[in-house]
DNA sequence: GGCTTTTTGTTTAGGAGCGGCACAAAGTCA
DNA sequence: TGACTTTGTGCCGCTCCTAAACAAAAAGCC
């Protein structure tokens, strides 16, 4: 041999498979598959501007691995020999999906097409360490897995707080009291490892933790009021602060440490109030639950969850006018990032989505009358579509690989 | 034949030719080249993770194509056979550079590599409309090609002003009056095209207008400060007013009507000075080069240019505390940006370059307390690097075309 | 200086992926 | 019933790449 150091080994002769090359139409296929967009092999044809042959070849293949199955019945649209429909296998395999909430954790399996399973929801363990609460997060997963005896390939993990890449931490405190710098991507790692979910027993899942927003927004592109769009913004309101993140053709833009769209300390009003950052008038808040609360000089219910009761005030008409002033504030925010991201369409959610609810022409209005795109072409600003955004957006995290590159099914 | 209208007209048998796919490795291959990333075949290997085959026939393609060579003689490192130097045809075929500035335009012609020929200046014609000046450009590049005998494969134009997709206008006045909505790239095409520089006589040269902001980041990115940067924040101040630009994985953030990066009115200072956008204490009004004149309560000359009065001053160690207090201004500008983009790194250019001269730890300190990447990571603000980084940019933007398919040198 | 070792470049054979084409299939329309 | 339209498939060939062997040009060792 001359040197095999620098020659790279392949995996066998022939055009090479490698690791974003080999099978360039596999991938797109099952996605177009995946986000509903092409029912049937014609559809595929027009849509990856292949012949009709590699259409069919490609989606012989895909329902070779179990993920796509080919409807028995034709559907006749008109003339010509009628289509049959593309569906995603529903004896397919899965993924776990999971999240932390503020005061709860979530878990349910998903399959392709975006759709999860029947969620299960649990209280936080007493310890609110990471260990303990991973811990039950893998072991209901797994619970899931085993009870529906599904092939499971991966699993992925919303936190209400930024990872930071490349090494997995969460540089922020969690509210429960995380310190910064919890390695949680290899803490949840281990977590499933524990749990011996591996298609072949002792392969470990590929598994991924990512900020609740980033992956609602990607679960709002793939499925929701995202759709479509090649640059999508998402900015919501949790139960304190505000959340933000945009998909850039198609991909999420985490940044180059995973800290891109901290949205919260956006200035929207110089004399507003203080934030702990030590500026005033932070979109954090002045657009949160308690920014709207005390806007309309009423109470909060401590017996009740924050949120809920703030999105319940957003509706109440007789809150109009606070309303509208955190409305005003969030839509000098929103033109902010307007001018400086320029997305084709800007979606709502938590609290944010009710107040658009509220003011559904003031605010898409004032976005654009603060922005330059605003002056050029209308804003679409619209409300969050997809229930679970959190755990949705997780089953994509864990589906991407697969979706790159399906034949990873098989091995 | 069956039914041609949705069997697609391919160019001929075989594997796909088409416009993204065929000839993958041509186009990374050259691009390597052209950053001056690959001085050897060997090292195109590596890079490109194929054989030494593959990569030995990728060159002597390029080659055939009159935009590479290898250089005669050896260069040796060592043990093993010498390599030889993979360079860029010094007779290759250029590119159209142009820029039109505060007051002034400039051409020049460009090859690979991200070098300029030498550029050529012209006064502003006495009518500033948008024809004379476009035609006036053309002209002067056309002869610079005609007395160099060079094959023009493109032109390509920076404005300082956004550019708006898809139609190709301005969306905003330029300094020198011409309409909002000027059709600047159908206008800067027609100019070209009576030039009749089409490499065969009757074809016209493919033409690209953008913001100068959006180039020089590009120029920063491929050649200057910006090497090996993934995601790369420009900012830069000029005459008047202040520009962004983002380079995510290597490709210009434009946003989805090209307005993207608009961070002139971010808010910096909530008691600051009004700005024509309505609020107060915007980044394009505190960090401009009269901002630092009113900072330091110098008068400007009326006689020489703005921008080049404020460089001076901002490296004059008498007006140390009014840089301190633009530069505090700029630093929470960035420090937003960051925390919306975060980018591996931040070039900033024009006076705000003079500003990181000037407070070399100050500004870098400031952004990083007050950005959550600052206080994860160091954050890297450094000085732009390229010289008329708007026409290498524009040379760039020129290239684009041909160091995708490397082939559509020889159509 | 001859030998080996190391690294680079080239030649040859062959395989994977996809297009073109012809044909078959399955409906609608007249 | 037959013409037409649209969809799906089998076969062949082309292109782009890999693998493997060979050739070339240096350094290092004796």
């Amino acid at each position: 041999m001359s040197n095999p150091s620098t020659t790279r080994p392949g995996p066998g002769p022939g055009r090479r498979p490698a690791p974003d090359r080999g099978r360039t139409l596999l991938g797109p296929a099952l996605r177009l598959i995946h986000t509903g967009r092409t029912p049937t092999r014609s559809a595929l044809t027009t849509a990856l501007e292949v012949t009709r042959a590699t259409a069919g070849a490609v989606a012989g293949e895909l329902a070779a691995l179990g993920l796509v199955t080919v409807d028995e019945h034709p559907i006749g649209t008109g003339r010509g020999r009628p289509s049959h429909r593309l569906g995603l296998a529903p004896d397919g395999p899965v993924v776990l999906a999971a999240q932390v909430h503020f005061d709860m954790l979530s878990v349910a399996l998903a399959g392709l097409g975006g759709e999860l399973g029947e969620a299960v929801y649990l209280p936080l363990p007493a310890a609110t360490d990471p260990e303990p609460i991973l811990a039950t997060i893998a072991a209901a997963g797994a619970a899931l897995v085993r009870a529906q005896r599904r092939r499971c390939l991966g699993a992925a993990l919303a936190l209400p707080n930024p990872v930071r890449e490349p090494d997995g931490t969460a540089p922020a405190a969690l509210h429960f009291g995380w310190p910064g710098g919890t390695p949680v991507v290899q803490l949840f790692a281990d977590a499933i490892a524990a749990q011996d979910l591996g298609p072949r027993g002792r392969v470990p899942l590929p598994t991924a933790v990512a900020n609740d927003a980033n992956l609602a927004a990607l679960a709002e592109h793939r499925h929701g009021a995202g759709r479509d769009a090649r640059h999508l913004l998402l900015v919501t309101s949790g139960h304190r602060g505000v959340g933000g993140a945009l998909v850039v053709d198609g991909r999420l833009h985490t940044g180059s440490a995973g800290l891109a769209l901290e949205v919260g300390h956006l200035t929207v009003d110089p004399l507003g109030r203080p934030c702990p950052c030590g500026n005033r008038g932070c979109l954090n808040v002045e657009t949160d639950p308690e920014a709207l609360f005390s806007a309309a000089g009423r109470a909060v219910d401590p017996s009740r969850p924050l949120l809920d009761q703030a999105r319940e005030l957003a509706r109440d008409p007789s809150a109009r006018a606070a309303v509208d002033t955190v409305v005003d504030r969030l839509a000098l925010g929103l033109a902010g990032l307007a001018n400086i991201l320029n997305p084709d369409r800007i979606v709502l959610s938590g609290l944010h989505q009710d107040l658009l609810a509220a003011a559904p022409t003031r605010l898409p209005e004032l976005v654009a009358r603060h922005s330059l795109w605003g002056r050029c072409d209308q804003v679409p600003v619209v409300a969050a579509e997809v229930c679970h955004a959190g755990l949705v957006g997780a089953a994509e995290f864990a589906w991407e690989p697969y979706l790159r590159d399906p034949q990873a099914v098989a091995g």
